[in-house]
DNA sequence: GGTAGATTATACCAGTGGGTAGAGTACTAC
DNA sequence: GTAGTACTCTACCCACTGGTATAATCTACC
């Protein structure tokens, strides 16, 4: 009776709310097989982020979706598969800005500062959670040898831009390794404390953390503030137009 | 069959590591509870490290002392007791800091290294790990509001030190809360890559996020360059931190 | 050496949830 | 209409593990 109760309770929520599910009522179900995976993977992300990993059933996935848990086994292996899943599309999002080509015509801090925000807006995705806490939750050894690979790709890459940097002179830091990663760290705890339609937008947020990377705490001097202060200039984000008090 | 195996083993490993059990052989157990209730956290956070909460059930913390189930249960309550147990051991300890008085002979941003120190210290040790993840641990309501609220109270210190800073002008943001969120990232995420025995101690980690912390990773000018990355001098400029000379 | 209290082990229960077998249903093609 | 395919459901299994009842054992103290 309880497990009626708690399907039909979470039936009735999901009716409501608003992000689609591809299976709307009892019929018409003859979609594409991908976009239903897909669906599948993302209702995963949100119930993951929302309750834990180990805190949501296959029942609770399935309950999301107006479904039973033996369709979610249709598009997906088992959970560990769904897990991952979710995980390698948020590294994945998180690798793109590495594995394109290095922009010649700009200091290495510029193209640092749009690593930056492109990562902030792919850990503030619904796939950012279940990518930070990877380590945690019990991936198998050669899933986990999967992930740590593409975590360790997104290291190297950040800190082959700290020195890039270093040696155009556009960046100054005596240790690589430790800057790459305070670094990772601010930014993919942005998973744990984001969530939508709060009072800052993603990229709001990439703008102050870029502003303090760059700048730092200890006051600078006027002089030295232009082009790290507001180094995107053309397109300011929204609300805050990046006024810098100066001391 | 596998379960005897399993016992056995963690047993043996248990025997060989030097990290002292209150339980050594089979006599002499007339020790402090105290002691051994302690003995059963630790172990507990140092298992959960390892291989996360939920995939280590408590048969494994008992084996890990040389004990079996319910001697653990005789010293705490249930799991999630364990659980919070460890985490607010963790909190408590980078708490210190925030509730001992300001000293008023120190600029704040003094005050804030120092702060940011004995933070990295508290996130390196063992109870780190768990406090870092303890908002994704099913904790029940109660023990979760405990936990948010001394979470709330670290964030507001932080908070304040940069404001403090910020007025006396040691500290120059222009997004407290974003900058806070930053450093918390940058500091608890330590706990996800910090090893013991590595080449870096705890000490230096906490040295190396000072100064990125401080200096940014835009260039200063040379002049400017030493009083922030070894910020402790005795008596630091009051109002306006050493006058950066300018080239 | 016997008794009380503290401590620990053996053996067990029960809920939960991952995963599956097999039967049905609907749509498409012929 | 009939066969085939894609999809979904009902009903079930079973391993794992949190937790406990109960008995045994150890120590202190008389």
């Amino acid at each position: 009776m309880s497990k009626a109760d708690k399907t039909s309770a979470a039936r009735m929520e999901s009716d409501d709310t608003s992000s689609a599910s591809p299976w709307p009522a009892r019929n018409a179900r003859h979609q594409d097989r991908h976009v239903k995976r897909e669906a599948v993977i993302r209702a995963a992300a949100r119930a993951f982020n929302a309750r834990g990993y180990y805190n949501t059933s296959i029942d609770d996935i399935a309950a999301a979706l107006n479904v039973t848990k033996p369709t979610i086994y249709y598009y997906v292996a088992n959970k560990e598969q769904l897990l991952l899943q979710c995980i390698l599309a948020g590294l994945e999002r998180v690798l793109e800005p590495f594995r394109k080509p290095r922009q010649p015509g700009r200091c290495a801090r510029e193209q640092f500062n749009d690593m930056i925000r492109h990562y902030a807006q792919a850990i503030a995705s619904e796939y950012g959670g279940c990518m930070v806490r990877a380590q945690d939750l019990g991936l198998g050894p050669e899933s986990m040898a999967h992930v740590k690979q593409l975590k360790s790709e997104i290291d190297q890459g950040i800190r082959r831009l700290l020195q890039d940097g270093v040696r155009d002179g556009s960046i100054a830091t005596d240790d690589v390794k430790m800057t790459a990663f305070a670094l990772a760290g601010a930014l993919n705890w942005i998973a744990h404390w984001y969530r939508e339609n709060q009072s800052m937008s993603a990229a709001e947020i990439a703008e102050a953390f870029v502003r303090f990377f760059n700048l730092g705490l200890a006051p600078r001097n006027a002089a030295a503030r232009s082009p790290a202060a507001t180094p995107r200039r053309r397109r300011a984000p929204r609300s805050r137009p990046a006024a810098r008090s100066r001391p």
